[in-house]
DNA sequence: AATTCTATCTTGACGGTGTCAATATTGCAG
DNA sequence: CTGCAATATTGACACCGTCAAGATAGAATT
């Protein structure tokens, strides 16, 4: 067992396969990965990964799956510093965009048809996603009891509303339907303002 | 020519081929739609197709441009039946979110990454687009006037983000991250309120 | 230390895809 | 009737996901 690449067992091969998935599709799009050249990046043969996931079908869940993470543990280090609520939650939202339009591959995975439609979401995907669902709704009750959000209906609808609202500005610039950076900031900024001013309207 | 189908020359093979992939495409979506299913099932040789369309990207460019075309009709019977204008609004929200379900394959032509990030846009679909676009964003300056949007920014930074909320939501049923139905209609009834009642923020 | 077992990796193969090049057929204009 | 342009065809190529069968290496057991 050498130090050179030569060798036939590769070490961590899992880990080495998601690292060169998310250059790749960092790169040229989830379109861009196959499984084929995912292996030679990794320096391994065509059908090695199949030992690590059953399918590509798999692999996107994994990578999706260690999206969760991520964004969990950042939104986790953006609540700690114990900002007044109504800025936590503007934070929140720029927090989620740039997430979002940083890792786009990555959360097309993780809300995108690739796995929920045209795919199948692996159980444990599933269950990482209900979590995240999950945990934000619960902080929906608090923004709604801090009258940072209306109160003229329940956590999970008030929390289904203005994610999705998040979700399509986010969509629009990840899809490719609008480019402009500046368009994008402006856009954030008012979205916030129509997120936020809904609280006047609720009795 | 006779009336059989053995015939060498097709007759409009661009329309059959159009119709035929709108078919293949809300039985199994866009993955499920191939150039060679699509050829044979219109009864012609593989590559028949490509004296019609330069490539699929161009086929799916027309299939997108044909729901600009058809959604621009829906909306503008909308229009002409001269509801209050909240109501015409709140039918119009209904109407889109409708259309969105209801062709949604070719919804996501029209505004999903297929075309617009991971494909190439021909100039005509981009035309189409940038025609719905204006057309909407001179309504929400209508619906500014009457006070039922908000007047706190242009009509083109209203327009983006009232329209991006809308996506959102559309985008989380015909992705697949939502099923249910009976969330459906509530969503969007939420959803309306939250559009309607920003106005009573904006000064 | 020798042997077995198991996890891992390999090559070969199959059916599917988009699309180019060369060829054949047809309908129409001259 | 002839020739031309539009249309359709077969053949080929390079990719793709993934299954089956065999090779290799490291760990466990004797």
């Amino acid at each position: 067992m050498s130090t050179l690449k030569l060798q036939y067992h590769h070490g961590d091969l899992t880990k080495s396969l998601l690292e060169a998935a998310t250059a790749i599709i960092k790169e040229q799009g989830v379109e861009g990965l196959s499984m084929r050249k995912l292996a030679d990046k990794v320096g391994v043969s065509r059908t090695a990964p199949y030992h690590h996931f059953k399918d590509k079908n798999a692999l996107l869940c994994a990578l999706a799956e260690r999206g969760f993470n991520q964004q969990e543990k950042m939104l986790a280090a953006l609540k700690k510093q114990d900002h007044p609520t109504e800025q936590l939650f503007k934070e929140y939202v720029c927090a989620y965009m740039d997430y979002a339009l940083e890792h786009s591959e990555i959360y097309d995975l993780m809300y995108g048809r690739t796995l929920w439609k045209a795919g199948t979401p692996s159980d444990s995907l599933k269950k990482s996603s209900k979590q995240t669902f999950k945990a934000w709704i619960e902080w929906v009750e608090e923004l709604q009891e801090h009258g940072v959000l209306p109160n003229n209906n329940t956590p999970l609808r008030i929390g289904q509303t203005t994610w999705a609202s998040l979700h399509g500005l986010a969509r629009l610039f990840l899809d490719g339907i609008y480019l402009d950076q500046t368009d994008l900031s402006e856009m954030i900024e008012q979205m916030i303002k129509n997120l936020c001013s809904l609280r006047l309207a609720s009795t």
